[in-house]
DNA sequence: AAAAAAG
C-alpha cells in the first residue's frame, strides 16, 4: 500500500546555529567544583569560531561556605541593613553583648553545616537561617495556624531543601532568586511566605502578583494557592478572559493575582490595572519569562508597573542561565541567591535513557513497539511542534491506545480538557508540545518520552522533570535519529551530571557515526523495522545490539523501509 | 526555529 508523504516523517529540523551558540555559552563541566554551576554543556567542534567565547566566559571564582560571597554579583554587596527582621531568634542575639555575638557566630556555623547537609548553596549578605521544620514557621515567624493546618493536611511533613532556605529569605523581606530541581517544591517555597506576609485578606488593591509562562501553569498555581490559603479569606484571582471582560480592572482589587505576562501587560496598558501597591512579585519559570525577544518585553512593563518601593521580588526556576541572573541583577536589590544541588541539572530521581530510533519511521515504530510490550500509563510524549503533535496524535488514534493531545492551536477549553482527562486517567498517553514542559505537576507520571529531541538543555531538563517529582522515581526516554547526533553529547552530559549512568562514547561523534552505520546496516538486512537500543560499556566497547522484529498492523510500517 | 504569550 502506498502512503503519501507524511509530515511526521518529514523529520524535524533544528536551528543548529542557535545550538552552537548555546554550546559555546555553556562551559565545560568540572567535577571538582562542589558549588552549583552553570550549564555543563560541552563546547562545539574545535574549529568553531564561537569557541573563543567559551574561554572568555570562564567560570567565576566562588568562595565556599564560610564567607558565602560571590564575585561579580554586586547586587549582593549593596545590602541595605536587614529590613525589619521578622526572624525573632536573630533579633534577640544581634542586639546583645559579645556573648550573644559568639552565639550568632555559632549559629552561622550551624547554618553552614545544615546547608551543606541539604546541598543548599547561598550567596548574599546575612542570609537568614534555613528552616529546620515547618513548626519553625510559627516559632520564628509567627505563622498562623490555618497555614500549618493546611500544610499538614496536604501531607507536607518536612520542608524540601529549597523550601528550607527560600521561605526564611522571603519572610525576611529579602529578594531572592532560586534554582532547584524540577519537582522539588518550588511553588510552595514562594506561596507559603507570600501567604504569611499578606497575613489576612484586605481590599487594599492588588497585593501580590505571580507570573507564569503558560495558562496551564497559571491555573495550576492558582489551585495550589487556594488549597494552601483555605480557611483564610484571601481573594485569589486567575487573570482569565472573563475576568478581563467582566470587571473594571482600573478599580480591581484582590490579594493575589496570578497571570501570564501578556495578559497582564495588556491590562496595564488598556485597562489601567493598578499594580502600584503590589508587595510581592514572583516570576515563576523565570528563565522562560526572560526569553529574549518575546516574553521579555512583556515582563518589563509589568515589573515597572509594580512601583511599590518596598516590593519583594523573587525568581524561581529549575534552570537559571547566566543571562537571567544578569537581568535579575539589574532589577533586584539586596537579593539572596539560593541554589539547591547543582545549578541547571536534571532531577536525580529520573532514570534517563537514550534510544537510537534510526529514522523518523523508526521513532513511530519504536513507540508502537514499546507500547505493545509494556504501556505503563500515564505517559507523556513530547514533540517539537504543533504540527508534529497533531500528526502523531493522528497516528496513534488508530491504535488501541487512549491518547490525548495538547498544544496551543487548541481552544482554551480543549487544552483544559486535555490536562483534566490526563490527570483523571481518562487518557493514558498525552502528546504535547513544550506548553506543558514546565512546572506542570501530573501526579504519578512514570514515563516521559522525548519523541522529538529537545531543542535545548533547559527544555530537556524541564520536559523530563514532569516525572520523578516529590521524591518519586521516574523514567525518561529520549529517541534520536542520525540528525540529532550532533546534539547528543549535550544531553548525554546532562544525563551524566544528574548522576545517570550513560555510555560516555555516545558523546564521541565519530564513534557514534560508526555505530549508527553498523546499526543501519543490520537493521536493513535483518529486520522489518528499526528499534535498536545499544549499550556501550564504560570502556567504550559495544556490548549489544538489539533489534526486535515488529509486525505492524499499519501500512506505514511495512512500507517504511 | 518553534512554542507560547492577546485580541
Amino acid at each position: 500500500m502506498e502512503k503519501g508523504p507524511s509530515f511526521l516523517f518529514a523529520g524535524v529540523s533544528f536551528d543548529k546555529k542557535k545550538f552552537a551558540t548555546d554550546l559555546a555559552r555553556f562551559k565545560e563541566n568540572k567535577e571538582s567544583e562542589n558549588l552549583a554551576d552553570d550549564f555543563s554543556f560541552v563546547e562545539g567542534e574545535k574549529t568553531d569560531p564561537e569557541k573563543a567565547m567559551v574561554s572568555f566566559v570562564k567560570k567565576r571564582k566562588r568562595k565556599s561556605i564560610a564567607g558565602e560571597t560571590v564575585e561579580g554579583f554586586n547586587v549582593f554587596k549593596s545590602s541595605k541593613q536587614l529590613a525589619p527582621a521578622v526572624d525573632k531568634e536573630k533579633e534577640k542575639v544581634e542586639d546583645g553583648p559579645s556573648k550573644a555575638k559568639k552565639e550568632l557566630n555559632k549559629q552561622i556555623e550551624r547554618d553552614a553545616v545544615f546547608r551543606k547537609k541539604y546541598n543548599i548553596h547561598v550567596s548574599g549578605a546575612n542570609v537568614p537561617s534555613p528552616l529546620r521544620t515547618f513548626a519553625e514557621l510559627s516559632s520564628r515567624f509567627g505563622c498562623e495556624s490555618y497555614l500549618l493546618r493546611n500544610l499538614a493536611e496536604h501531607g507536607y511533613k518536612e520542608p524540601t531543601p529549597i523550601q528550607r532556605q527560600a521561605i526564611p529569605v522571603l519572610l525576611s523581606d529579602r529578594e531572592c532568586f532560586a534554582c532547584a530541581p524540577t519537582g522539588s517544591g518550588k511553588t510552595l517555597a514562594f506561596l507559603c511566605p507570600m501567604l504569611m506576609k499578606l497575613r489576612c485578606a484586605s481590599k487594599d488593591g492588588i497585593r501580590a502578583v505571580i507570573l507564569c509562562p503558560t495558562r496551564e501553569l497559571a491555573t495550576q498555581t492558582t489551585r495550589e494557592c487556594k488549597k494552601l490559603a483555605k480557611g483564610n479569606k484571601f481573594q485569589i484571582k486567575l487573570m482569565k478572559k472573563e475576568l478581563v471582560r467582566s470587571t473594571d480592572l482600573s478599580k480591581f482589587s484582590c490579594d493575589i493575582l496570578i497571570s501570564t505576562p501578556l495578559r497582564l501587560r495588556l491590562a496595564i496598558r488598556r485597562k489601567k490595572i493598578d499594580l502600584s501597591r503590589v508587595e510581592y512579585l514572583v516570576l515563576d519559570e523565570a528563565d522562560k519569562l526572560f526569553e529574549v525577544g518575546n516574553l521579555l518585553k512583556h515582563i518589563d512593563p509589568v515589573v515597572k508597573a509594580c512601583s511599590n518601593p518596598s516590593i519583594v521580588r523573587s525568581l524561581f526556576s529549575a534552570t537559571l542561565p547566566d543571562f537571567v541572573e544578569e537581568l535579575a541583577r539589574s532589577i533586584m536589590h539586596d537579593a539572596v541567591r539560593v541554589i539547591v544541588g547543582r545549578k541547571n541539572t536534571a532531577s536525580e530521581s529520573i532514570k534517563q535513557k537514550l534510544v537510537f530510533a534510526g529514522s523518523e519511521e523508526g521513532k513511530l515504530l519504536a513507540l508502537r513497539q514499546s507500547f505493545a510490550e509494556s504501556l505503563n500509563p500515564p505517559v507523556l510524549i513530547f514533540v517539537q511542534s504543533k504540527d508534529r503533535a497533531k500528526e502523531l496524535y493522528g497516528e496513534l488514534a488508530f491504535d488501541d491506545i487512549r491518547a490525548g493531545v495538547i498544544h496551543s492551536d487548541l481552544s482554551q477549553t480543549q487544552r483544559e480538557n486535555a490536562v483534566d482527562d490526563f490527570r483523571a486517567g481518562k487518557t493514558w498517553v498525552l502528546i504535547a508540545t513544550d506548553v506543558i514542559a514546565r512546572g506542570m505537576d501530573f501526579k504519578g507520571v512514570n514515563c516521559v518520552i522525548n519523541y522529538d529531541f529537545p531543542d535545548s538543555g533547559a527544555a530537556y531538563i524541564h520536559r523530563i522533570g514532569r516525572t520523578g517529582r516529590a521524591g518519586r522515581s521516574g523514567e525518561a526516554i529520549t529517541l534520536y535519529t542520525e540528525d540529532d547526533i550532533p546534539f547528543l553529547r549535550n544531553i548525554a552530559n546532562l544525563m551524566k551530571a544528574s548522576g545517570c549512568e550513560h555510555p560516555h562514547e555516545l558523546g564521541n561523534m565519530s564513534m557514534s557515526r560508526n555505530y549508527v552505520n553498523i546499526l543501519k546496516h543490520k537493521a536493513m538486512g535483518c529486520y522489518e523495522f528499526i528499534s535498536i537500543c545499544f549499550t556501550v560499556t564504560s570502556c567504550g566497547k559495544l556490548l549489544q545490539i538489539t533489534g526486535v522484529p515488529y509486525r505492524s498492523k499499519s501500512a506505514a510500517a511495512s512500507t517504511a523501509l
